[in-house]
RNA sequence: GGUUCCUUAGUGCAGUUGGUUAACACGUUUGCCUGUCACGCAAAAGAUCGCGGGUUCAAGUCCCGUAGGAACCGCCA
């Protein structure tokens, strides 16, 4: 006899005594006749021990959760469930033994389970063992499976790169890791493997890919956990239009597979029609309520906000919720209002349009020209509702994007079962940061700029564009990457446009710019974020529902209570000396 | 670094303008029960109301601090 999975078994089956392992999901004892539902990673299978047998005084003992070998026949039942797969069957048990018994466990292990997240933490094992959790990991180990193959059978090899690095002065904040050998010398955990994949292009592996970890220490939100996997890809010879054949394919491949879905050429958007457009750099595309720029039409306003916006070279912006002015009260105003202060706006004006006439916050304000302009600009219809912000182009195009999401999730504007992917391209080449005075790379220093634009690097760096790119899924971020700068004169002069001395940038990255001198392929690349992925595949918002031990908001594992302290000997080991 | 919300038996929650025995459901324990599958019935146990301080005759309730959780802004090349 060997051993089964409980969903193994079926209709067919009757007669066929089998062994079984597993759980004790549910004991019902009716006195004279004990039923246990017994659990395995495939599902649920009932069991029956009759008053008569020897281990029924063993099955009215067992306790929740505990672990039982059986060996039974399967056989019809009397009262069928078709609620369960096998529902139709159930084991007549003939051996039961107690392998391992719980003691009561601290929240009941069901999807319908009440216990918070936090609780569910501390016991994230126990919580492994919920059917929505455990398919979210099989979901993930699919995923993975399907990109291994499909990258295989496109000439990628998957090569392992370090996780000790060495730390990097751009970009996230590092993980850092003491070096015991060389006191005063610190590993950084790699925040992607970039600069070791462009190293792989150089070395003349041409396609490789890594389900790679990755590091960040920065704080953490819904969908971002301080460490992640990222389907790392680079090839080489290549451009744009072939990095994204490989991403695409690889998405249909999945899609097909997990969802069953047939995903169609994915739409491409440049950066700045986006931020126009949706307010955000990665833009939900199923559904409208696209931005609108009304500036001009209050040009010449009496309306003194507004003019003065304008003559600061601000713009005036508008989203329209179409059909729902009638049920947006005062109060929902107020919390609306909420969502673009967080962005930095210091009004929401609004417009209500019904029976041909406006009405709402700023009707008495503006001219009759103007109203007449925004009805036909905006091609109001009955019930429809304008929501304004005036101010300087960033405040106004995040607040009104996070508006237009809010607005969306509130009045159910999101169709379901839809993956809207978009290709954004042409982001800027540097953004201005206030922090460190100077221009960063909006990507990373790597990124190839345009060709138009090669000339500008230094002189007009705001109007500098690169050759990188996202895909955004549903409006999530899903993947980054960029043509990459295979030549040692662009390289250095990125470095140099981003205020690092030749000096800085032969210390941090000599080697790297040395490595180019050597004959450095032309490529390109992506990191997919796997989790993000998984998570819209999986249908949440929550990263940590497809993280088997995640982190909380403040970088913690509520089960093991890492971070944790160490010993003085080991620090003095390390050269550390803790401040007081 | 900032903003907002949350913390009451094992779990999830109720708790009115501050007022005397902190309610309910699930779970647990005991007893009864031979076709349940959210089994049923009867009973019982189970709470330093996160922690510290303050206001008050009186604090789960009000105030301050602190710890933990969640979401967001900044940050995330």
């Amino acid at each position: 006899m060997k051993k089964f999975n409980n969903a193994d078994f079926n209709i067919d089956n009757i007669g066929q005594n089998v062994e079984l392992y597993g759980w004790v999901q549910k004991k019902r004892d009716l006195g004279g006749l004990v039923f246990i539902d017994l659990r395995d990673r495939s599902g649920i299978i009932q069991l029956v021990i009759r008053p008569d047998s020897e281990y029924y005084d063993l099955a009215t003992s067992l306790k929740s959760e505990s672990v039982i070998k059986v060996v039974g026949e399967i056989s019809e039942r009397e009262n069928k469930n078709y609620k369960i797969p096998t529902g139709e069957i159930e084991v007549i048990v003939s051996y039961l033994e107690l392998i391992n018994q719980s003691i009561d466990i601290p929240f009941e292990i069901s999807d319908n389970t009440t216990a918070l997240e936090d609780t569910r933490l501390k016991y994230r094992y126990l919580d492994l063992r919920r059917e929505s959790l455990k398919n979210n990991l099989i979901l993930r180990h699919r995923v993975c499976m399907i990109a291994r193959n499909y990258l295989s059978n496109n000439g990628f090899i998957e090569v392992e790169t370090p996780i000790l690095c060495v730390p990097t002065p751009e970009g996230a904040r590092d993980y850092l890791v003491p070096s015991r050998v060389n006191n005063g010398h610190f590993y950084a955990l790699p925040q992607s493997p970039q600069i070791f994949k462009q190293l792989l292009m150089i070395g003349g592996m041409e396609k490789y890919f890594q389900i790679a970890r990755c590091f960040r220490d920065e704080d953490l939100r819904a969908d971002r956990q301080p460490e992640f996997t990222q389907i790392d890809i680079e090839q080489s010879f290549s451009n744009e239009e072939d990095i994204w054949a490989t991403t695409e394919g690889l998405m249909k491949e999945i899609f097909k597979e997990i969802k069953n879905v047939d995903l169609e050429a994915f739409p491409r958007l440049t950066y700045n029609e986006c931020i126009d457009r949706f307010g955000s750099d990665k833009p939900d595309t199923r559904y409208g309520m696209e931005i609108q720029d009304i500036t001009d039409i209050f040009s010449h306003t009496f309306f003194e906000i507004f003019s003065k916006v304008i003559s600061d070279g601000g713009i005036i912006n508008a989203i329209v919720l179409k059909g729902l002015a009638q049920t947006i009260s005062r109060k929902d105003v107020d919390k609306l209002t909420d969502v673009v202060k967080v962005f930095k706006a210091k009004a929401l004006s609004y417009l209500k349009y019904s029976n041909k006439e406006l009405s709402g916050s700023i009707v008495k304000i503006i001219s009759d020209d103007e109203k007449k302009a925004l009805i036909e600009q905006l091609k109001l219809e009955e019930n429809d509702m304008v929501f304004i912000v005036a101010d300087k182009k960033k405040v106004v195009k995040s607040s009104l994007g996070a508006l237009r999401i809010k607005l969306a999730r509130d009045y159910h504007l999101i169709p379901e079962d839809k993956y809207n992917f978009l290709w954004v391209t042409d982001f800027p080449m540097f953004e201005y940061s206030e922090e460190e005075q100077r221009f960063v790379a909006a990507h990373h220093p790597f990124t190839s700029p345009r060709k138009e634009d090669l000339d500008k690097l230094l002189t007009d760096k705001e109007n500098c564009y690169s050759r990188a790119y996202d895909l955004v899924l549903n409006g999530y971020e899903l993947l980054s990457g960029s043509v990459r700068i295979h030549d040692s004169e662009t390289q250095s002069k990125v470095f140099k446009a981003i205020d690092m001395t030749e000096e800085e940038a032969k210390a941090k990255f000599g080697f790297f710019l040395e490595a180019f001198k050597y004959g450095a392929p032309p490529h390109c690349g992506v990191g997919i974020g796997l989790e993000r992925l998984v998570m819209i595949l999986c249908d949440t918002e929550n990263i940590r529902d497809v993280v088997a031990f995640p982190k909380t908001a403040s970088a913690q594992d509520l089960m093991n209570e890492a971070p944790g302290l160490v010993s003085e000997k080991q620090l003095n080991e390390l050269g550390i000396k803790l401040k007081d």
